[in-house]
DNA sequence: ATGTCC
């Protein structure tokens, strides 16, 4: 057995599977929290990526059964990775990587490039997006019928779009030498007020109530109710669109290689496309369930998922073990040890240079809260969770664009 | 994380 148990008073019990790596006291303390709802089904399962985290602990996957926590999944609805294979190999890449990064950044509308057109918008989209688009319009406005606000929101000018934060684009190469796109996104703007509407929704409906439970963040939906069939809608649309977005920026970079890179290649477009920030109906130890993985990925036997290190470490290519203790489910990543601004205090540009010197990427004061020492041991993390995921590639970045 | 406001 590699988990631990963490039981609290008067909660369901918390399986860990953390061995060998640092769990906060804060974090514990959450998860105890979250494990005291009458709902949780069966237990909760945490990830050895582990940490604080605003509204739900993330590396915690919540089954619950008759209930549903918006403020659980957040408002980063849908959030996840993508990565595709291409014929390429490392022998295939410029010398100079600069003006592939360049060909991303040009081809993603994204959150940080100095002097950038706007905030991560499109002015002027282009066919994929409308087509992409299409497909979503009519969930759009069976949503927005209900809930008009939401149409004020950057839905449609958002989609193929990178955002801001840790949300980066990554050219890698594993261990044969072939290059791989990695990118990490989610449901932008529209996804963003569907979580911030819901979570006040629920808070709202609870007022009466809301005192009693561990934290305001913890105010539900019950199974039944009007809101929590329009939560249930309106958050598996906002995956959809994230999905979706990771979708058109794949093609896109795809198309951005191709105008730099001379010779034909080819890319197999969605090789693994997961969400690790959602919550869907699913099936565990015989009973339907609701799972909400907060910073986890599903790994159901066979199924393949994405770890990524830090900017300057390593990233896998993972396949799922299905262990049912864990609600077949695995990390989504290293997960920080210091906040983004404790990395600002504690580090320099020197440092963030060192630390991705074999890393095509900006390397200014606007990057150090992601440097890779703000990030726990990924070897530790995959070693922690070594009955959930086998590895099948590990990846070394040599591009990255951050949002 | 995002959008908006300070």
């Amino acid at each position: 057995m590699t988990y631990q148990v963490l039981q609290s008073e008067k909660g369901k019990a918390i399986k860990m599977w953390t061995d060998g790596v640092p769990v906060e006291l804060d974090a514990q303390k959450q998860l105890m929290d979250t494990a005291k709802m009458p709902f949780i089904f069966k237990h909760m399962a945490v990830m050895p990526d582990v940490h604080l985290g605003k509204g739900s602990t993330i590396g915690s996957v919540i089954p619950t059964k008759g209930a549903i926590i918006p403020a659980a999944v957040g408002v980063d609805i849908g959030c996840g990775m993508m990565a595709a294979c291409t014929t390429l190999t490392a022998s295939d890449l410029p010398d100079h990587l600069y003006q592939i990064r360049s060909a991303i950044e040009t081809a993603v509308p994204h959150g940080r490039t100095p002097g950038g057109r706007d905030k991560g918008a499109w002015s002027d989209p282009g066919s994929e997006v409308d087509a992409m688009w299409a497909a979503l319009l009519p969930g759009f406005k069976a949503i927005t019928q209900k809930y008009p606000h939401l149409e004020k929101t950057n839905h449609y000018k958002h989609l193929g779009t990178l955002g801001t934060g840790n949300h980066f684009i990554e050219l890698c190469l594993d261990e044969q030498n072939r290059v791989w796109i990695m990118l990490h996104s989610g449901s932008r703007g529209v996804g963003n007020a569907i979580g911030n509407h819901f979570i006040e929704l629920a808070q709202a409906d609870m007022r009466q109530h809301i005192a009693n439970l561990p934290n305001r963040d913890l105010a539900y939906f019950e199974e039944g109710s009007q809101h929590y069939n329009d939560y249930v809608e309106a958050v598996g649309w906002a995956q959809d669109y994230a999905r979706r977005n990771r979708m058109v920026m794949m093609q896109n970079v795809i198309a951005a290689l191709k105008q730099v890179i001379k010779k034909p290649f080819d890319a197999t477009v969605e090789a693994v496309n997961c969400h690790h920030n959602y919550v869907q109906k699913e099936t565990h130890f015989g009973q339907e369930v609701l799972v909400t993985r907060k910073g986890a990925v599903s790994a159901q036997k066979g199924q393949l998922g994405i770890i990524p290190g830090s900017m300057g470490a390593k990233s896998f290519i993972v396949r799922g073990l299905g262990n049912e203790e864990a609600f077949c489910s695995c990390s989504h990543g290293a997960g920080r040890v210091m906040s983004r601004t404790q990395a600002k205090k504690k580090f320099t540009v020197e440092d963030q240079i060192a630390a991705t010197k074999h890393v095509e990427c900006r390397k200014d004061a606007d990057v150090i809260d992601e440097i890779p020492m703000a990030y726990k041991d990924i070897d530790a993390v995959m070693h922690a969770q070594r009955d959930l995921v086998e590895i099948v590639h590990t990846l070394r970045q040599v591009v990255c664009v951050k949002g």
